[in-house]
DNA sequence: GACAATATCTGCAACGATGTACGGAAACAG
DNA sequence: CTGTTTCCGTACATCGTTGCAGATATTGTC
């Protein structure tokens, strides 16, 4: 049986309130009995029960983060930096992988995790704006990464939209034509395939080049999928001089697919991604790509929903902070 | 205000106690009542507090996970399994990150974190077997992936030492004689850095070559401490044929900074790596590795823990599993 | 038809903390 | 020396669930 406050109340001489006075720092308490009661905690080793506390208090100190898929290495790097970040003010984050699907994001707004967690980091991937705004609850959500602009909801996110117009425009200055891009989710309306996607046309205009269907692939964010992109152009016969991977994992298989048919990058075909994960840098061609600011996402979506939880935000309308990008120029599209 | 047990309890017509027993499958119900309180629960949208059920059962259905950082790849991909397998029992996975330093690993075992999971798996990397022996407490803990061989404890592991010297063997027989390894860990004895030097060794004494101190170099295990191996080794005029990184990481980073210094891979050196994380497939060249088996370690190593905590494995002794390995030779080291 | 056995349901206490309300002591004003 | 204010500490109820023990209804046995 594990310690619990009335025995330190008991050790100390002071009724279980007093105890719990001490803990939350409660102003009027004597230092002498401030000092007994710690006394009486360190002796006893006593720890107080989360969840109990959970229970009385109705807040649980832990975040929660819903993304697509751990394992894809920009949430990976993104998690980890959360958590550091969320643990300096004494929070915890617990996640969840939705899968991209509607259900599971939708079940991550409501059910069981939703519980557990007093406040959410979201990257909707399957839900539009108003199916976000409607099943949000009560609780304070921060959207991340992506570009719902809804007046109504806290966002954190990278200038997706300004960041692949740089990408792209940096390609075109090199020379480049007939620019593929990897990674487009036709049937997505949010998200940030459809803003980069944009970012890539802007550019193109810019640049009095036509923009031509025939050079944009769909697919998810994964390497595979842009090697499989890749293996699908090559073997339709379309021609192009540049690959732009809507994020580093589409961008890097692309790049291996293309050097494995023998295409020389940049030479051949120039590549560049978007999220200058760590991989990024040290690929073979190291990867041309965008650093959307990832610490300072990580700084201020933690801060902005923290801010939310403990009420030390109060704006009626969603807030909506967007993080600088950085153009990377390496070697697969110098 | 959120709907509780007794909001269905009064829907249905019947006690607090009965819509508790119909949620936890009580056996001597009239299907006619359980159906009046599923009504219930449905009309009301009533959802359990899982606070309140931990408090008063004992028990969180979270499992916890400890790693030194979630973004190295290997973790991150294996977090992700792992949290898809434990959801299929019904679990979820909290993660925490060690860092690698000891302090942080014994909050983990011992503290909050302990408290808000029903067990744990554990990445020992600072403490040795003794102290988790001693720290771990009565929860379960499984170790992971590493190799601290202690009868007290539950092990789920990889064939270490086995697969090492596999692709030692490996590199050997391409013809290789100067084999560098990088990312030892010498002051660490636990931890499969050791384990895995240990199958380098053995391979090399298999072959008759002999064991050259000044080819090991030691760093963590990502990819910058693998391109700084490279460097150092480079730079301090250590000649070698072929690189043996202790995981991909290393491995990648190390080839990253071969190539650009004007070294060839495989031609001039070939590298190796151990993990088989995805990314591996795609590098450029391809990376030579061993696949330890991961889907079968987050398979068995949340099926012990699940069967640790809910009593269906009951040995006194640890529990060792070791799961098996495949070499994947590709064009890093052919 | 009486008694035991079994099935079905219920009330109360408890998990371990915090919020509210209040009582007594000390400090201060007049 | 009384009355008010400020400190300091306590008792009790409460968060929403489950364990335990028992009450009541139903069925079976002879």
């Amino acid at each position: 049986m594990a310690v619990t406050m009335n025995d330190v109340a008991r050790a100390a001489g002071v009724s279980l309130k007093t105890v719990s006075n001490v803990l939350n720092d409660y102003e009027f308490i004597r230092p002498a009995t401030k000092q007994r009661v710690h006394d009486a905690i360190a002796e006893l080793g006593y720890e107080a029960n989360l969840t109990a506390r959970s229970l009385r208090s109705g807040k649980t100190r832990m975040l929660g983060l819903v993304v697509s898929d751990l394992s894809a290495p920009y949430y990976a790097e993104l998690a980890s930096r959360l958590m550091t970040v969320a643990s300096r003010r004494g929070y915890r984050v617990l996640i969840e992988q939705s899968g991209a699907a509607a259900e599971n994001e939708r079940t991550a707004l409501q059910g069981a995790f939703r519980q557990l967690t007093d406040g959410l980091l979201f990257t909707p991937l399957a839900m539009d704006a108003d199916a976000v705004a409607s099943f949000r609850g009560k609780k304070p959500v921060v959207l991340l990464g992506e570009h719902i602009m809804d007046p109504r909801l806290d966002l954190v996110t990278m200038k997706n939209a300004e960041a692949a117009q740089a990408v792209t425009a940096h390609l075109l200055a090199a020379g480049r034509r007939r620019i593929a891009v990897m990674g487009a989710h036709p049937e997505e309306s949010a998200g940030g395939a459809g803003l980069r996607l944009r970012g890539y046309r802007k550019a193109l205009e810019a640049a009095g080049v036509g923009f031509d269907p025939a050079l944009v692939a769909p697919g998810e964010w994964r390497r595979d999928a842009g090697a499989a992109a890749v293996a699908g152009l090559l073997d339709r016969g379309v021609s192009f001089d540049a690959v732009f991977g809507l994020n580093d994992a589409i961008a890097l298989g692309a790049m291996h697919e293309l050097l494995v048919r023998g295409v020389r990058v940049p030479q051949d075909v120039a590549v560049a991604g978007f999220d200058d994960i760590d991989e990024a840098r040290f690929a073979s061609p190291s990867l041309t790509t965008v650093s959307p600011g990832m610490d300072e996402i990580a700084e201020r979506s933690i801060g902005l929903l923290i801010d939310r939880i403990e009420g030390l935000e109060t704006a009626d309308a969603g807030v909506h902070i967007e993080a600088g990008f950085v153009l990377k120029v390496r070697e697969s599209a110098p």
